[in-house]
DNA sequence: TATCGTAGAGAACGATCGTTCTCGTGGGTA
DNA sequence: TACCCACGAGAACGATCGTTCTCTACGATA
């Protein structure tokens, strides 16, 4: 049946997408080897290159997965408060969750432009993608609360350094020090 | 000559930092072999391992030269200015500048760190010295214009965030919103 | 001048990696 | 039942890379 090989093919893609991203995520792009991916996904090489030609078009379709569910998970987080200042607060709760969680290893997207963002330009391309939806996400809550697009700016890069901070530092405090330069620019922004 | 030798070698490993920096830098350091690195600076293979016995020895000395240079240069711009809260954006000045420069290809130590931090253990740590040192820059010229440390680290983020986006999105702007929020921070800290 | 040690040029080695190919097997169809 | 094709397992291939080795030439010394 045509449906069940296009499901079938969905499944397997995922398995792979979740091989990839967990060994991706946690030991860099490049020194994870297709191998390694079709041993920890159970899938064979020859469906892996099936589904993805080249292992850039894995990288490309790990990072976008990866984009959808990490943008989806902070509006989650953020959209649980009401007050449209408290919601620009609310990047850096969840940001500090997740610089404590186990198998944070920086940001996905800052690790792989250093790793290949000169050598490929498919990969850049992902990382200004998620950046560039990440800062209107930012800049879109600061519109809600009556703040200017630059309050917005700034707080996405509090947020930017945040994150590269968490990672070298490998402690999350980077996360509240960000929220009370936030919460600061917000109360020094509101009333000129 | 005994001084004579140890006169050439440090020639000798001068240019080949000279060569791995320039490469490393643009183009990042897995994708540099040391064949690019023996025939960008000239020496032979032979006295390239001599000078460094591998690849990852010449990875620390290029970031551990170009850390003392980089903070040299910083503080050199930075005193310029006499003012203590003025030396605090004075730093954002030097950033924009660099962000502008036709070379500029982002942080080397956060670019690093997303491309080995995970697999070697003496790159982080030389990342980790960088960031740390920058850091207490920061926190010193904050503590010099009777500032807070908490001060302090909130502009070390902003500037790290400057850094990172500066590089993904290829302008210079991130260095002057990070002035401003900066500005921000520091009137508003300055009389509690 | 004859010799010895040193250094450079580049071949060679062993490992790894991305990608492709071969082989064997099992299930669906006439 | 006999055939065919699609798939999985893994070997194989070609390229690259870090590192070492070989060979040759030269310069200093007795």
């Amino acid at each position: 049946m045509d449906t069940a090989d296009a499901d079938a093919a969905a499944a397997a893609a995922e398995r792979a997408l979740d091989a990839a991203e967990r060994l991706f995520y946690q030991r860099g792009i490049q020194s994870v080897g297709m191998d390694r991916i079709r041993t920890e996904s159970g899938l064979s090489l020859k469906r892996l290159y099936q589904l993805f030609p080249a292992k850039e078009r894995l990288v490309e379709a790990y990072l976008e997965r990866r984009d959808e569910r990490w943008r989806r998970d902070l509006a989650e987080h953020v959209e649980r408060h009401e007050d449209p200042e408290r919601r620009i607060l609310a990047i850096f709760d969840w940001l500090g969750e997740w610089f404590a969680a186990p198998d944070f290893n920086g940001c996905a997207w800052i690790n792989a432009y250093g790793e290949l963002g000169a050598t490929s330009d498919p990969v850049a391309r992902q990382v200004r993608l998620h950046k560039t939806a990440f800062k209107e996400y930012v800049t879109d809550l600061a519109a809600r609360a009556d703040l200017p697009e630059s309050l917005g700016e700034q707080v996405f890069l509090l947020a930017e350094g945040a994150m590269a901070t968490a990672a070298i530092t490998g402690t999350p405090t980077p996360a509240a020090q960000a929220s009370q330069a936030a919460h600061l620019l917000i109360t020094a922004t509101r009333r000129p």
